[in-house]
DNA sequence: AAGGTAGTCAACCGCCGATCG
DNA sequence: ACGATCGGCGGTTGACTACCT
C-alpha cells in the first residue's frame, strides 16, 4: 500500500509562485505562525499543496534568511561539515547561521563541485561535444564529483568517515539512547553521548561495547570505528 | 546574430521517522 | 500494536540566464 499523497493536487497551482501567493503566505503565517502545512493553504485561501507551502516559507520567504554571497568562511565550512556529515543538508544549514539546507545543497552542486574539478586533472572523457542533454551532463558530472570527492576526501590530512547519510534518532539528554545506526542495527548503551548539532551519537566505553552484553547487536561498532567517531568529534568540535 | 552549452536555483518528488488516534 | 497522517529531508528536475563558439 503506497503513501497517500500529502494533498489532492488537483487544481492546484503549481511551478514559480507569484508575489500575490507570497503576500498571502506571509501574512498568514504572522497572523498565525508557522505549522499546520496541511491547512495552512485552505484557511489561507492558496490553491497551493502544504508541501509547497512550507517549501517555499523554510527557503525562500522567511525573514531571517540570508541569501547569496557565501563567504570565503562559509565556503570553507561548507567543505569541511560535507567532509563530516555527508549530505546532510539540513544539519549542514544548522551550523551557518541563516543558511537553508537548499541554498546550501545547490551551492555545493554549482560552486564547489566546479571548485573540486579544478583541484583534480580534468578526465579526458569529459570534453565529449556529443553530450546533448543536460541531464546526462548533469549526470556524469554528479558522478565525477562523487568521484572526485572521495578521492579528496582520501587524501585530506584528516580522513574523514562518509557513510551513506543515514537518519539519526534524536532523543533528550536525559534519556537513555537506544539505538543509533542504519539498516535496522540496532546499539543500546547505558552512557556517553556525543551530540551533533543536537542530535546525538552514543557511544560507551569500548570494553563495555566489546562484552556485548544485553545488546541486541546485528551490528557491533568496532574499536576502529569508535576512534573514527571520537576523531570525527574532535573536527566537529574544532568548527564549533 | 544564432544556436549550443554551462551555471544557477526554485520547486517538486518520494522516502522516512515521528506522532497520533 | 498498528495504520494513517504529517513534517522534514535529500535527490532531482526544469526554467531561466549568461556565456561561448
Amino acid at each position: 500500500m503506497g503513501r497517500a499523497p500529502c494533498c489532492e493536487k488537483v487544481g492546484l497551482h503549481r511551478g514559480p509562485w507569484t508575489p500575490k501567493e507570497d503576500g498571502i503566505l506571509i501574512q498568514y503565517i504572522q497572523s498565525h505562525g508557522e505549522g499546520n502545512w496541511k491547512i495552512l493553504p485552505k484557511e489561507a485561501g492558496l490553491l497551493r499543496c502544504g508541501k509547497s507551502c512550507r517549501l517555499r516559507w523554510m527557503n525562500y520567504l522567511r525573514p531571517d534568511i540570508k541569501r547569496g554571497n557565501i563567504t570565503p568562511e562559509e565556503d570553507e565550512l561548507i567543505i569541511r561539515l560535507h567532509c563530516l556529515l555527508g549530505n546532510r543538508w539540513s544539519l549542514i544549514a544548522g551550523r551557518l547561521p541563516n543558511r537553508t539546507d537548499n541554498e546550501i545543497k545547490n551551492y555545493w552542486n554549482c560552486h564547489l563541485s566546479k571548485k573540486i574539478k579544478c583541484e583534480v586533472p580534468p578526465n579526458p572523457e569529459s570534453k565529449s561535444k556529443t553530450q546533448k542533454k543536460n541531464s546526462q551532463k548533469k549526470t556524469k558530472q554528479k558522478i565525477k564529483l562523487q568521484k572526485t570527492t572521495t578521492e579528496m576526501m582520501m587524501t585530506t590530512e584528516t580522513k574523514i568517515h562518509c557513510p551513506k547519510p543515514v537518519r539519526l534518532t534524536s532523543f533528550k539528554s536525559d534519556e537513555t539512547p537506544q539505538s543509533i545506526g542504519a539498516n535496522s542495527n540496532k546499539v543500546s548503551y547505558s552512557d556517553g553521548e556525543i551530540l551533533f548539532g543536537g542530535e546525538c551519537l552514543c557511544v560507551s566505553d569500548l570494553s563495555e561495547l566489546d562484552s556485548g552484553e544485553d545488546h541486541d547487536l546485528d551490528f557491533r561498532m568496532t574499536v576502529w570505528e569508535a576512534n573514527m567517531l571520537e576523531k570525527l568529534y574532535e573536527e566537529y568540535s574544532r568548527l564549533l
